[in-house]
DNA sequence: TCTGGGGTCCTAGGACCC
DNA sequence: TCTGGGGTCCTAGGACCC
Protein backbone atom coordinates (compact mmCIF):
# COMPACT_ATOMS: atom_id res chain seq x y z
CA UNK A 1 0.00 0.00 0.00
CA UNK A 2 0.93 3.18 -1.20
CA UNK A 3 2.06 5.65 1.69
CA UNK A 4 -0.27 9.07 1.67
CA UNK A 5 1.64 12.01 0.39
CA UNK A 6 2.44 14.29 3.72
CA UNK A 7 4.05 18.00 3.48
CA UNK A 8 4.98 20.03 6.49
CA UNK A 9 5.55 23.82 6.42
CA UNK A 10 8.04 25.16 8.54
CA UNK A 11 7.89 28.50 9.50
CA UNK A 12 10.21 31.03 11.55
CA UNK A 13 7.94 32.57 14.09
CA UNK A 14 8.42 36.60 13.29
CA UNK A 15 11.81 35.78 11.51
CA UNK A 16 13.32 39.28 11.55
CA UNK A 17 12.57 40.38 14.94
CA UNK A 18 13.64 36.65 16.21
CA UNK A 19 17.21 36.87 14.30
CA UNK A 20 17.62 39.84 16.16
CA UNK A 21 16.61 38.27 19.47
CA UNK A 22 19.15 35.54 18.45
CA UNK A 23 21.91 37.81 19.19
CA UNK A 24 20.92 40.51 21.28
CA UNK A 25 18.72 38.47 24.10
CA UNK A 26 17.80 41.65 25.84
CA UNK A 27 15.00 42.15 23.06
CA UNK A 28 13.57 38.98 24.47
CA UNK A 29 9.92 39.53 25.73
CA UNK A 30 9.68 43.23 24.67
CA UNK A 31 7.85 44.88 22.12
CA UNK A 32 10.08 44.71 18.82
CA UNK A 33 9.63 45.54 15.07
CA UNK A 34 12.07 45.27 12.27
CA UNK A 35 12.08 48.19 10.02
CA UNK A 36 11.51 48.13 5.64
CA UNK A 37 14.36 49.63 3.78
CA UNK A 38 14.77 53.47 4.50
CA UNK A 39 13.01 52.69 7.87
CA UNK A 40 9.69 53.21 5.93
CA UNK A 41 7.43 50.44 7.12
CA UNK A 42 7.27 47.61 9.51
CA UNK A 43 8.09 44.26 7.80
CA UNK A 44 8.51 42.20 11.12
CA UNK A 45 6.65 42.44 14.56
CA UNK A 46 7.28 40.35 17.92
CA UNK A 47 4.27 39.10 19.52
CA UNK A 48 4.29 42.05 22.21
CA UNK A 49 4.18 44.40 19.41
CA UNK A 50 1.13 42.67 17.44
CA UNK A 51 -0.33 42.64 20.98
CA UNK A 52 0.60 46.80 21.53
CA UNK A 53 -1.56 46.90 18.29
CA UNK A 54 1.20 47.36 15.61
CA UNK A 55 -0.05 46.29 11.80
CA UNK A 56 2.20 44.51 9.35
CA UNK A 57 3.08 46.97 6.60
CA UNK A 58 2.24 50.09 8.77
CA UNK A 59 4.42 53.55 8.11
CA UNK A 60 6.16 54.06 10.94
CA UNK A 61 5.51 57.56 10.88
CA UNK A 62 1.79 56.65 11.45
CA UNK A 63 2.74 54.91 14.80
CA UNK A 64 4.65 57.49 16.87
CA UNK A 65 2.59 57.48 19.63
CA UNK A 66 2.00 53.67 20.31
CA UNK A 67 5.88 53.36 19.48
CA UNK A 68 6.59 56.00 22.78
CA UNK A 69 3.85 55.17 24.97
CA UNK A 70 4.65 50.90 24.82
CA UNK A 71 8.72 51.53 24.97
CA UNK A 72 8.32 49.96 21.38
CA UNK A 73 11.69 49.22 20.22
CA UNK A 74 12.45 50.10 16.31
CA UNK A 75 15.06 48.24 14.04
CA UNK A 76 16.38 48.90 10.92
CA UNK A 77 16.03 45.74 8.68
CA UNK A 78 19.65 43.68 8.36
CA UNK A 79 19.35 41.97 5.20
CA UNK A 80 23.01 40.10 5.86
CA UNK A 81 22.31 38.91 9.03
CA UNK A 82 19.22 37.61 8.39
CA UNK A 83 19.99 35.96 5.23
CA UNK A 84 23.05 33.84 6.70
CA UNK A 85 20.60 32.42 9.71
CA UNK A 86 18.27 31.78 7.04
CA UNK A 87 20.81 29.66 5.13
CA UNK A 88 22.13 28.02 8.22
CA UNK A 89 18.20 27.19 9.30
CA UNK A 90 17.72 25.85 5.46
CA UNK A 91 20.60 24.05 5.69
CA UNK A 92 20.06 22.31 9.18
CA UNK A 93 16.32 21.25 8.01
CA UNK A 94 17.28 20.09 4.67
CA UNK A 95 18.87 17.11 6.76
CA UNK A 96 15.93 15.79 8.06
CA UNK A 97 13.76 15.19 5.08
CA UNK A 98 13.33 15.77 1.35
CA UNK A 99 13.05 20.12 1.12
CA UNK A 100 11.75 22.13 -0.93
CA UNK A 101 13.52 25.73 0.19
CA UNK A 102 10.20 28.20 -0.31
CA UNK A 103 11.18 31.96 1.31
CA UNK A 104 13.33 33.45 3.39
CA UNK A 105 11.58 32.00 6.58
CA UNK A 106 9.77 29.43 5.18
CA UNK A 107 10.23 26.04 3.60
CA UNK A 108 8.29 22.17 2.91
CA UNK A 109 10.02 19.02 3.85
CA UNK A 110 8.41 15.59 2.60
CA UNK A 111 6.62 13.77 5.77
CA UNK A 112 5.14 11.26 3.54
CA UNK A 113 7.80 8.00 4.78
CA UNK A 114 7.10 9.60 8.34
CA UNK A 115 5.15 7.51 10.56
CA UNK A 116 4.46 9.67 13.90
CA UNK A 117 4.44 13.26 12.44
CA UNK A 118 3.28 14.96 15.48
CA UNK A 119 6.47 13.79 17.24
CA UNK A 120 9.31 14.06 14.30
CA UNK A 121 7.84 17.94 14.15
CA UNK A 122 8.82 18.57 17.30
CA UNK A 123 11.47 16.86 17.28
CA UNK A 124 12.55 18.98 14.10
CA UNK A 125 11.51 22.04 16.01
CA UNK A 126 13.48 21.27 19.07
CA UNK A 127 16.44 20.84 16.70
CA UNK A 128 15.94 24.49 15.38
CA UNK A 129 15.77 26.19 18.54
CA UNK A 130 19.15 24.60 19.79
CA UNK A 131 21.10 24.64 16.84
CA UNK A 132 20.22 28.04 15.37
CA UNK A 133 18.58 29.74 18.55
CA UNK A 134 15.28 30.68 16.17
CA UNK A 135 12.01 29.61 17.28
CA UNK A 136 10.16 28.12 14.47
CA UNK A 137 6.04 26.45 14.07
CA UNK A 138 5.22 23.54 11.59
CA UNK A 139 1.99 22.58 10.25
CA UNK A 140 1.18 19.27 8.31
CA UNK A 141 -0.95 18.09 6.11
CA UNK A 142 -2.00 15.86 2.83
CA UNK A 143 -1.31 18.88 0.41
CA UNK A 144 0.94 22.53 0.58
CA UNK A 145 -1.98 24.69 1.27
CA UNK A 146 -3.30 21.99 4.14
CA UNK A 147 0.34 21.99 5.51
CA UNK A 148 0.17 26.55 5.09
CA UNK A 149 -3.38 26.32 6.96
CA UNK A 150 -2.00 23.65 9.29
CA UNK A 151 1.05 26.13 10.17
CA UNK A 152 -1.73 28.94 10.57
CA UNK A 153 -3.41 27.03 13.25
CA UNK A 154 -0.10 25.86 14.97
CA UNK A 155 0.98 29.42 15.67
CA UNK A 156 -2.71 30.66 16.66
CA UNK A 157 -3.67 27.93 19.01
CA UNK A 158 -0.88 27.79 22.19
CA UNK A 159 -1.90 24.29 23.29
CA UNK A 160 -0.93 22.81 19.66
CA UNK A 161 3.12 23.84 20.78
CA UNK A 162 3.80 24.68 17.87
CA UNK A 163 3.17 21.62 15.75
CA UNK A 164 -0.09 20.91 14.06
CA UNK A 165 -1.09 17.97 11.65
CA UNK A 166 -4.78 18.58 10.65
CA UNK A 167 -4.94 14.47 9.68
CA UNK A 168 -4.72 14.55 13.16
CA UNK A 169 -8.82 15.79 13.16
CA UNK A 170 -11.99 13.80 12.60
CA UNK A 171 -13.94 14.88 9.64
CA UNK A 172 -16.57 16.55 12.19
CA UNK A 173 -13.63 18.27 13.86
CA UNK A 174 -11.94 19.17 10.65
CA UNK A 175 -15.64 20.73 9.67
CA UNK A 176 -15.58 22.84 12.95
CA UNK A 177 -12.41 24.38 12.43
CA UNK A 178 -12.69 25.09 8.87
CA UNK A 179 -15.94 26.63 9.90
CA UNK A 180 -14.09 29.00 12.03
CA UNK A 181 -11.54 30.07 9.69
CA UNK A 182 -11.71 33.33 7.26
CA UNK A 183 -11.42 32.46 3.83
CA UNK A 184 -8.99 35.07 3.83
CA UNK A 185 -6.11 32.90 5.70
CA UNK A 186 -5.80 30.42 2.72
CA UNK A 187 -2.85 30.68 1.13
CA UNK A 188 -3.21 32.19 -2.33
CA UNK A 189 -6.75 34.39 -1.51
CA UNK A 190 -5.50 37.78 -1.38
CA UNK A 191 -7.76 41.03 -1.35
CA UNK A 192 -9.53 41.08 -4.61
CA UNK A 193 -10.20 37.56 -4.35
CA UNK A 194 -11.16 37.87 -1.21
CA UNK A 195 -13.65 40.53 -2.02
CA UNK A 196 -14.89 38.14 -5.21
CA UNK A 197 -15.22 35.15 -2.73
CA UNK A 198 -17.34 36.93 -0.14
CA UNK A 199 -19.67 38.47 -2.74
CA UNK A 200 -20.19 34.71 -3.87
CA UNK A 201 -21.36 33.93 -0.11
CA UNK A 202 -17.81 32.09 0.47
CA UNK A 203 -16.79 33.22 3.80
CA UNK A 204 -15.06 30.55 5.40
CA UNK A 205 -12.24 28.06 4.84
CA UNK A 206 -14.80 25.44 4.92
CA UNK A 207 -17.00 27.38 2.09
CA UNK A 208 -14.20 27.20 -0.25
CA UNK A 209 -13.11 23.60 0.39
CA UNK A 210 -17.33 22.15 -0.34
CA UNK A 211 -17.40 24.36 -3.42
CA UNK A 212 -18.33 23.06 -6.63
CA UNK A 213 -14.10 22.56 -7.85
CA UNK A 214 -15.27 22.97 -11.81
CA UNK A 215 -17.75 25.74 -11.14
CA UNK A 216 -14.95 27.49 -9.45
CA UNK A 217 -12.54 27.13 -12.24
CA UNK A 218 -15.62 28.91 -14.38
CA UNK A 219 -15.94 31.41 -12.43
CA UNK A 220 -12.25 32.28 -11.39
CA UNK A 221 -9.55 30.43 -13.18
CA UNK A 222 -7.31 27.35 -12.86
CA UNK A 223 -5.51 29.01 -9.41
CA UNK A 224 -8.27 29.31 -7.33
CA UNK A 225 -9.68 25.80 -8.64
CA UNK A 226 -6.50 23.83 -7.43
CA UNK A 227 -7.16 26.18 -3.72
CA UNK A 228 -10.15 23.95 -3.76
CA UNK A 229 -8.13 20.32 -4.34
CA UNK A 230 -5.27 21.12 -2.21
CA UNK A 231 -8.34 22.05 0.58
CA UNK A 232 -9.90 18.48 -0.27
CA UNK A 233 -6.38 16.86 0.43
CA UNK A 234 -5.49 16.47 -3.53
CA UNK A 235 -2.42 17.77 -3.57
CA UNK A 236 -1.96 19.46 -6.97
CA UNK A 237 1.30 21.22 -6.67
CA UNK A 238 4.70 18.69 -5.88
CA UNK A 239 7.33 19.22 -3.61
CA UNK A 240 9.97 21.00 -5.74
CA UNK A 241 13.41 20.49 -4.45
CA UNK A 242 15.49 21.72 -7.93
CA UNK A 243 16.19 25.47 -6.43
CA UNK A 244 15.12 26.12 -9.92
CA UNK A 245 17.27 29.56 -11.02
CA UNK A 246 15.72 32.61 -10.48
CA UNK A 247 14.34 34.36 -13.77
CA UNK A 248 15.25 37.81 -13.11
CA UNK A 249 17.31 39.83 -10.35
CA UNK A 250 15.71 43.18 -9.50
CA UNK A 251 17.86 45.94 -7.42
CA UNK A 252 15.46 48.90 -6.48
CA UNK A 253 15.14 51.64 -3.88
CA UNK A 254 13.31 54.45 -2.21
CA UNK A 255 15.54 57.02 -1.85
CA UNK A 256 16.24 58.98 1.78
CA UNK A 257 15.36 61.94 0.05
CA UNK A 258 13.76 63.13 -3.29
CA UNK A 259 16.22 64.30 -6.07
CA UNK A 260 15.68 65.88 -9.19
CA UNK A 261 19.04 65.82 -11.09
CA UNK A 262 20.21 63.38 -13.76
CA UNK A 263 23.15 63.25 -11.90
CA UNK A 264 21.86 61.94 -8.82
CA UNK A 265 20.06 59.68 -10.72
CA UNK A 266 22.82 57.92 -12.01
CA UNK A 267 24.55 57.65 -8.83
CA UNK A 268 21.57 56.10 -7.73
CA UNK A 269 21.24 53.35 -10.69
CA UNK A 270 24.84 52.95 -10.96
CA UNK A 271 24.75 51.15 -7.32
CA UNK A 272 21.23 49.53 -7.71
CA UNK A 273 23.16 48.08 -11.06
CA UNK A 274 26.08 46.93 -9.14
CA UNK A 275 24.84 45.17 -6.98
CA UNK A 276 22.48 43.38 -9.28
CA UNK A 277 25.96 42.15 -11.32
CA UNK A 278 27.03 41.05 -8.03
CA UNK A 279 23.92 38.94 -7.76
CA UNK A 280 24.28 38.08 -11.48
CA UNK A 281 27.94 36.78 -10.66
CA UNK A 282 27.39 34.96 -7.28
CA UNK A 283 24.20 32.85 -9.71
CA UNK A 284 26.68 31.78 -12.14
CA UNK A 285 24.16 34.06 -14.73
CA UNK A 286 24.44 36.30 -17.47
CA UNK A 287 20.92 38.71 -18.09
CA UNK A 288 20.10 39.14 -21.94
CA UNK A 289 17.41 42.12 -20.86
CA UNK A 290 18.17 45.42 -19.14
CA UNK A 291 15.26 47.67 -17.89
CA UNK A 292 15.65 50.67 -15.70
CA UNK A 293 12.54 52.40 -14.32
CA UNK A 294 12.29 55.65 -12.14
CA UNK A 295 9.47 57.09 -10.31
CA UNK A 296 8.12 59.82 -8.60
CA UNK A 297 6.30 59.63 -5.12
CA UNK A 298 2.58 58.08 -5.30
CA UNK A 299 1.98 60.16 -1.92
CA UNK A 300 3.29 63.39 -2.67
CA UNK A 301 0.48 66.18 -2.35
CA UNK A 302 0.22 68.63 -4.74
CA UNK A 303 2.67 67.29 -7.12
CA UNK A 304 1.75 65.23 -10.85
CA UNK A 305 3.23 61.92 -10.54
CA UNK A 306 5.36 60.54 -13.30
CA UNK A 307 6.97 56.57 -13.35
CA UNK A 308 8.53 55.21 -16.96
CA UNK A 309 10.52 52.38 -17.53
CA UNK A 310 12.81 51.44 -20.99
CA UNK A 311 14.04 48.09 -21.26
CA UNK A 312 16.60 46.97 -23.99
CA UNK A 313 17.93 43.45 -25.32
CA UNK A 314 21.92 43.13 -25.35
CA UNK A 315 22.82 41.76 -28.86
CA UNK A 316 24.59 38.70 -26.68
CA UNK A 317 24.07 38.26 -22.76
CA UNK A 318 26.18 39.39 -20.19
CA UNK A 319 26.81 40.00 -16.86
CA UNK A 320 29.71 42.27 -17.63
CA UNK A 321 29.79 46.05 -16.06
CA UNK A 322 31.00 47.28 -19.04
CA UNK A 323 27.58 45.84 -20.95
CA UNK A 324 25.12 46.20 -18.42
CA UNK A 325 26.04 49.82 -16.93
CA UNK A 326 26.23 51.98 -19.34
CA UNK A 327 23.33 50.30 -20.74
CA UNK A 328 21.46 50.93 -18.16
CA UNK A 329 22.32 55.10 -17.70
CA UNK A 330 21.63 55.38 -21.53
CA UNK A 331 17.87 54.18 -21.15
CA UNK A 332 17.94 56.27 -17.79
CA UNK A 333 18.66 59.20 -20.20
CA UNK A 334 15.50 57.98 -21.89
CA UNK A 335 12.76 58.18 -19.41
CA UNK A 336 14.16 60.95 -17.26
CA UNK A 337 12.19 64.34 -17.43
CA UNK A 338 13.14 67.28 -15.65
CA UNK A 339 10.81 68.63 -13.11
CA UNK A 340 10.11 65.88 -10.75
CA UNK A 341 11.13 64.81 -7.70
CA UNK A 342 11.98 61.33 -7.99
CA UNK A 343 11.54 58.72 -5.53
CA UNK A 344 12.65 55.67 -6.63
CA UNK A 345 14.66 54.37 -9.01
CA UNK A 346 15.41 50.53 -9.75
CA UNK A 347 16.68 48.03 -12.47
CA UNK A 348 15.73 44.97 -13.62
CA UNK A 349 18.09 42.03 -15.24
CA UNK A 350 15.56 39.40 -17.67
CA UNK A 351 16.16 36.59 -19.22
CA UNK A 352 18.44 34.93 -17.28
CA UNK A 353 20.74 31.87 -18.71
CA UNK A 354 23.67 30.41 -17.16
CA UNK A 355 27.12 31.96 -17.72
CA UNK A 356 28.84 29.66 -19.48
CA UNK A 357 26.08 28.83 -22.41
CA UNK A 358 26.99 32.26 -23.99
CA UNK A 359 26.26 32.56 -27.96
CA UNK A 360 28.35 34.79 -29.07
CA UNK A 361 27.43 36.81 -32.25
CA UNK A 362 29.26 36.78 -34.98
CA UNK A 363 30.28 40.54 -34.72
CA UNK A 364 31.32 39.61 -31.27
CA UNK A 365 33.35 36.71 -31.90
CA UNK A 366 35.08 38.62 -34.64
CA UNK A 367 35.88 41.10 -32.11
CA UNK A 368 37.75 39.16 -29.49
CA UNK A 369 39.62 37.31 -31.85
CA UNK A 370 41.38 40.73 -33.01
CA UNK A 371 41.88 41.57 -29.61
CA UNK A 372 42.56 38.86 -27.24
CA UNK A 373 46.21 37.34 -27.16
CA UNK A 374 46.80 34.11 -25.97
CA UNK A 375 45.95 32.84 -21.73
CA UNK A 376 44.98 36.86 -21.72
CA UNK A 377 41.70 37.09 -20.28
CA UNK A 378 39.86 39.57 -22.10
CA UNK A 379 40.46 43.41 -20.35
CA UNK A 380 36.57 43.06 -19.17
CA UNK A 381 37.13 40.22 -17.35
CA UNK A 382 39.94 41.26 -15.09
CA UNK A 383 38.62 44.33 -13.93
CA UNK A 384 35.75 42.27 -13.34
CA UNK A 385 37.60 39.66 -11.63
CA UNK A 386 39.68 42.31 -9.25
CA UNK A 387 36.45 44.42 -8.56
CA UNK A 388 35.14 40.87 -6.97
CA UNK A 389 38.02 40.39 -5.12
CA UNK A 390 38.68 43.39 -3.70
CA UNK A 391 34.83 44.09 -2.74
CA UNK A 392 35.04 40.11 -1.11
CA UNK A 393 37.62 41.03 1.17
CA UNK A 394 37.55 44.87 2.01
CA UNK A 395 33.81 45.07 2.10
CA UNK A 396 31.60 46.03 -1.25
CA UNK A 397 32.28 49.76 -1.18
CA UNK A 398 36.01 49.39 -1.01
CA UNK A 399 36.49 49.67 -4.95
CA UNK A 400 33.60 51.26 -6.82
CA UNK A 401 33.36 52.56 -10.39
CA UNK A 402 33.27 56.46 -11.37
CA UNK A 403 29.79 56.77 -11.38
CA UNK A 404 29.26 56.08 -8.22
CA UNK A 405 30.63 58.41 -5.55
CA UNK A 406 30.78 58.85 -1.89
CA UNK A 407 30.27 62.59 -1.46
CA UNK A 408 26.84 63.43 -0.23
CA UNK A 409 23.83 60.67 -1.20
CA UNK A 410 20.59 62.25 -0.79
CA UNK A 411 19.26 59.16 -2.19
CA UNK A 412 20.71 56.75 0.03
CA UNK A 413 18.74 54.65 2.02
CA UNK A 414 17.75 55.73 5.65
CA UNK A 415 18.92 53.11 8.06
CA UNK A 416 18.95 54.97 11.39
CA UNK A 417 18.31 51.72 13.55
CA UNK A 418 21.07 49.05 12.21
CA UNK A 419 22.21 46.77 14.42
CA UNK A 420 25.85 44.72 13.62
CA UNK A 421 25.86 42.23 10.72
CA UNK A 422 27.19 39.57 13.32
CA UNK A 423 27.76 36.76 11.09
CA UNK A 424 29.00 38.11 8.03
CA UNK A 425 31.24 41.34 8.73
CA UNK A 426 34.65 40.31 11.03
CA UNK A 427 34.43 44.10 12.08
CA UNK A 428 30.64 43.13 13.86
CA UNK A 429 31.41 39.91 15.33
CA UNK A 430 30.59 40.08 19.10
CA UNK A 431 33.06 40.31 21.51
CA UNK A 432 33.08 38.09 24.41
CA UNK A 433 33.70 39.34 27.87
CA UNK A 434 36.29 37.63 30.13
C1' DT B 1 10.13 64.91 7.34
C1' DC B 2 8.51 59.80 6.99
C1' DT B 3 4.38 54.98 2.97
C1' DG B 4 9.52 48.19 1.36
C1' DG B 5 11.68 45.27 -1.98
C1' DG B 6 12.05 41.10 -4.59
C1' DG B 7 9.86 37.57 -6.61
C1' DT B 8 6.32 34.13 -9.34
C1' DC B 9 2.40 32.75 -12.04
C1' DC B 10 -1.59 33.46 -14.96
C1' DT B 11 -4.47 35.72 -18.38
C1' DA B 12 -6.21 38.77 -21.82
C1' DG B 13 -5.39 40.81 -25.89
C1' DG B 14 -2.66 42.27 -29.85
C1' DA B 15 0.20 40.97 -33.79
C1' DC B 16 1.06 37.87 -37.04
C1' DC B 17 0.63 33.81 -39.92
C1' DC B 18 -1.73 30.31 -42.60
C1' DT C 1 -10.59 44.09 -51.80
C1' DC C 2 -13.23 41.29 -49.00
C1' DT C 3 -13.91 37.63 -45.82
C1' DG C 4 -13.12 33.81 -41.81
C1' DG C 5 -11.26 30.92 -38.27
C1' DG C 6 -7.65 29.16 -35.73
C1' DG C 7 -3.15 28.83 -34.03
C1' DT C 8 1.14 30.74 -31.87
C1' DC C 9 3.91 34.00 -29.75
C1' DC C 10 4.68 37.97 -27.09
C1' DT C 11 3.75 41.48 -23.68
C1' DA C 12 1.54 44.15 -20.17
C1' DG C 13 -0.72 44.00 -16.22
C1' DG C 14 -3.12 41.86 -12.38
C1' DA C 15 -2.85 39.26 -8.31
C1' DC C 16 -0.52 37.14 -4.96
C1' DC C 17 3.37 35.75 -1.88
C1' DC C 18 6.95 36.67 1.83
Amino acid sequence: MATAQSFALIDCNNFYVSCERVFNPALEGKPVVVLSNNDGCVVSRSNEAKQAGVKMGVPLFKITDLVRSHGIITLSSNYALYGDLSARTMSLLGKFCPQEVYSIDECFLDFSAIKDRNQHGLMIKQAVKQGIGLPVCIGIGPSKTLAKLSNYIAKKYPQSEGVFDIASLSESKQDLLFRSIDVGEVWGVGRRLLQKLNRMGIMTVKDLRDANAERIKQSFNVVVQRMVLELQGISCSALDNSSAPRKQIISSRSFGNTVRTLGELEEALTSYAKYAIEKLHSDGTQAHIVQVFIQTSRFAQGEDYYGDYESLRLANPSNDENIILPTALSLLQRIFKPGYAYQRAGIALMELTPAQSQQLSLFSMTAQTQTKTEDEPPKAERLKQVLNMTNSALGSNALYLAGQTLKEERWRSRSEHRTPAYTTSWDDLPIAQA
